[in-house]
DNA sequence: AACTCCCGCAACCGCCTATCA
DNA sequence: GTGATAGGCGGTTGCGGGAGT
């Protein structure tokens, strides 16, 4: 039968997103909250499908994802997840709560993918394969990448032990390089109508309240992102529960909106660093390295150790969690993302 | 300075799953 | 139980910008 595609109604607008639209998305999630998709694009007027709408907003506006700049112990983490569960990216996402599946599989693709080939070539270690051509690693249960995988969606993978490797970290690459789009400048543009949109809505906090600002939300070119995002502060918290929910339960569980003073209080430090992290010393060891960015993902990361099956389909990973969260691995990975001489 | 090539990312497409009537 | 629909996910693509020549 097939069902016909949501965009495939006349005056559906595609391509990039300007300031506007995006401000008007944000302002309709920020008053209905995410959810019921479909309505978005009747409700707002925006000539968009309502698949574009929950794109938009998952993969760029939801407040509390952090862009680009992967870190070596994300990128580890990554690495690890991926030779673990195949491409589930929202699986993996489910690991880096501020990253996005979109954004996670566009930096396998783009960086690590290539490091690893590199790697492999340039060390004939074999322990990871990122071309499905050349699948050693899957014999033992690691999935590694695309056409095999595909053959095999959505079946749980058997976790296999940590592979040996190193992977390169982001230095020297062109991780740094500006996103400064026509598009990203733009969004410059949205920041500040979103600032002054929050500051006429009732519901606004003051920038003030912002937090984090110069640690974790340093891309200026993504402001929504940024601390110029006054909403981030508060739905970063939100969405800093364990095991990251789906969107839909995300949001929809009584919890569109964050109330004014449920806001405030969800600001504090205390609150976001302590909503029932089950091993703050593995967190408190994290902020004594001051890692601004790696701060909050343990953190989160760290919840997922709570046992709760993961919602996205993947498997228990009682042993993966384990691995990936122990406090002392972690100074493995960091370890083992020292780059190579080639890199 | 101009041109070409390469790279990264945002967004689209199509399929799958979950949910509901 | 079945079909319709919405949401979710992963793969792919096209565009814009930077690097290289």
């Amino acid at each position: 039968m097939g069902r016909p595609p949501c965009c495939d109604q006349v005056g559906i607008k595609k391509g990039p997103w300007t300031p506007e639209e995006d401000i008007i998305l944000v302002s309709y999630i920020q008053e209905h909250g995410p959810g019921n998709w479909r309505s978005v694009p009747t409700n707002t007027g925006l000539l968009r499908c309502s698949k574009s709408c929950r794109l938009r907003w998952t993969n760029y506006l939801r407040p509390g994802i952090k862009r680009g700049n992967f870190n070596p112990h994300e990128e580890g983490m990554i690495i690890h997840l991926q030779a673990l569960l195949g491409n589930k990216w929202a699986a993996i996402a489910s690991y880096l709560p501020q990253r996005t599946d979109n954004d996670i599989k566009n930096y396998w693709n783009t960086h690590l993918k290539k490091k690893l080939k590199k790697l492999q070539s340039g060390s004939a270690v074999g322990a990871m394969d990122p071309e499905p051509s050349s699948n050693t690693a899957n014999s033992q249960g690691c999935f590694n990448d695309d056409d095999e995988e595909r053959k095999s969606p959505r079946v749980a993978r058997k976790p296999s032990p940590p592979t040996s490797f190193s992977a390169a970290s982001s230095s020297g690459s062109k991780l740094a390089r500006s996103s400064s789009t026509t598009y990203a400048s733009s969004t410059e543009n949205i920041s500040r109508l979103l600032e002054g949109w929050m500051r006429s809505s009732p519901r606004s906090k003051p920038s003030s309240l912002k937090k984090n600002d110069d640690a974790s939300h340093r891309d200026s070119t993504h402001p929504i992102k940024n601390s110029n995002n006054p909403i981030t502060p508060a739905v970063a918290a939100s969405t800093a529960q364990p095991s990251r929910p789906k969107a839909k339960s995300e949001y929809e569980n009584g919890g569109d909106v964050v109330g004014h003073e449920e806001y405030e209080s969800m600001l504090s430090f205390e609150n976001v660093s302590n909503i029932s992290w089950p091993e703050k010393s593995c967190c408190d060891s994290i902020q004594r390295k001051g890692g601004e960015q790696e701060e909050e993902e343990e953190k989160v990361a760290v919840v997922d150790k709570g046992g709760q099956k993961d919602e996205s389909g993947a498997p228990p990973l009682t042993f993966l969690e384990k691995w990936l969260l122990d406090e002392t691995v972690a100074g493995q990975v960091e370890e083992m993302m020292e780059l190579p001489s080639i890199f």
